[in-house]
DNA sequence: GAGTGGTCTAGACCACTAA
DNA sequence: TAGTGGTCTAGACCACTCT
């Protein structure tokens, strides 16, 4: 294997084809280490910036680790160890699957009254600088969060409600309002997490997130609550059923 | 705004977490040009390639975009432009309403019989060795792919399968065996795209994909299908609704 | 021609891990 | 202590776009 400096493809994109294809066919296995950046550096005779710029584009797609002090290493595929969770059901009611002996916590990190701005109540039916929730929550199973929940909520039929109600469960305080939570429409992305997003998952930098905006609804009421949420995907796996119609 | 070089977080990641917040806070809108790189160089005393390394972040976070001899610009959302797709029907069920006048068409890259590996054979509850098909296929809204799907399909009910039929409707072919297909069930995750992926949905490099890994059950029957299906996000939204039980 | 982003070099110092 | 990855510098040349 030989580098092209010459080429119209950049070095490094020559060098993550060509680690990629000795981890695809087998050469470098699972667990094994890649050869230090040094070595890489002198073997292709290219600078250390060159060769990490390669190892980063593998590390991004998940196909190697780094670990400092130690070397970078092709990853693992632990899919099925993770636990699973599906996306096309309210969490409330998997939560009791969910946690396999362990104890499904929330974590408020922030509830404040506020006036609604224009995209938010638009979506919600109401007039823009109306008084609404905001708030932000982290959901863990054990100690790994599982969910990191950013939300908009109508404030009027919920005027009471408080950091405890919060950190119990929402759907319970809903359910003792009165009201049922019907469905929740939610758009799906895959996305390269922010740093807020990142230090509250406890997400490697180079690691994507699934995102969802959802619009949660009110049986007989309509759309209550607009809700960004990120999931992570380290340790868990979400999965959805397709059907007919 | 002042970097603190020595601050335990990089120089890279607090121009990162300033970038963000000018976009977030409005000072810099949608459309408008960033500082260019010697300029950030110059005001921040850093070096270009830790400028850079910034950027390539907010990048990679689809909240710019770098046009080569031009500068870098605040992305503009196109959220609402984008075809919206559910994923939690069959595609067959919403062909109908997705192309908003265009074609849906499919077009067939490869269609082979070989012998079933270990890991889709269990899947499939066939012994490893049996005959499958194996194709990959790309399927378009116009001429703008939406999904690049690769897939493992038991051969003994359909052992007349034809190219035709693939670039006409899987789900139609299936129907005139006789078959109904039921559900898929589906493990959704973010990704940063392979080379054949990033190629086959025409993706730029830095922006990850959805990628569902999927098992088609017949009605009556089980899994007869395995597939691995890659969306494309850039021109296309998923959708699903979440519901009580 | 001037300015932009794209790539690359050849060093450097640091924090961390393992022997 | 030696080797690893993590960060950073101060340059360089290139391809591209706009005026």
């Amino acid at each position: 294997m030989m580098i092209d400096k010459y080429s119209s493809t950049p070095v490094y994109l020559q060098l993550e084809q060509y680690l990629s294809e000795e981890i695809a066919s087998g050469k470098l296995k699972p667990g094994d280490a890649l050869p230090s950046e040094n070595t890489l550096c002198a073997e292709f005779s290219i600078s250390r910036m060159t060769a990490r710029k390669a190892v980063d584009y593998l590390v991004r797609q998940g196909k190697v680790e780094r670990r400092r002090g130690q070397g970078t290493f092709v990853a693992r595929q632990e899919n099925n160890l993770r636990i699973s969770l599906p996306l096309d059901r309210h969490l409330s009611s998997s939560e009791a699957t969910l946690g396999a002996g362990k104890e499904v916590t929330n974590h408020l990190i922030c509830l404040v009254l506020q006036k609604s701005p224009p995209s938010i109540a638009a979506q919600l039916h109401i007039p823009a600088g109306t008084n609404i929730w905001f708030m932000k929550r982290l959901r863990l199973v054990g100690d790994v969060p599982f969910v990191f929940e950013q939300s908009w909520m109508l404030a009027a039929p919920f005027s009471d409600l408080s950091e405890t109600d919060l950190n119990r469960s929402k759907y319970a305080y809903i359910a003792r309002k009165g009201f049922t939570v019907e469905r929740s429409e939610k758009e799906i992305r895959a996305e390269l997490p922010s740093q807020e997003v990142r230090d509250m998952l406890g997400i490697n930098r180079e690691e994507p997130v699934l995102h969802a905006t959802s619009v949660a609804m009110l049986r007989g009421f309509g759309p209550f609550e607009i809700s960004d949420i990120y999931y992570n995907q380290q340790h868990y796996r979400f999965t959805l059923t397709a059907t007919r119609d």
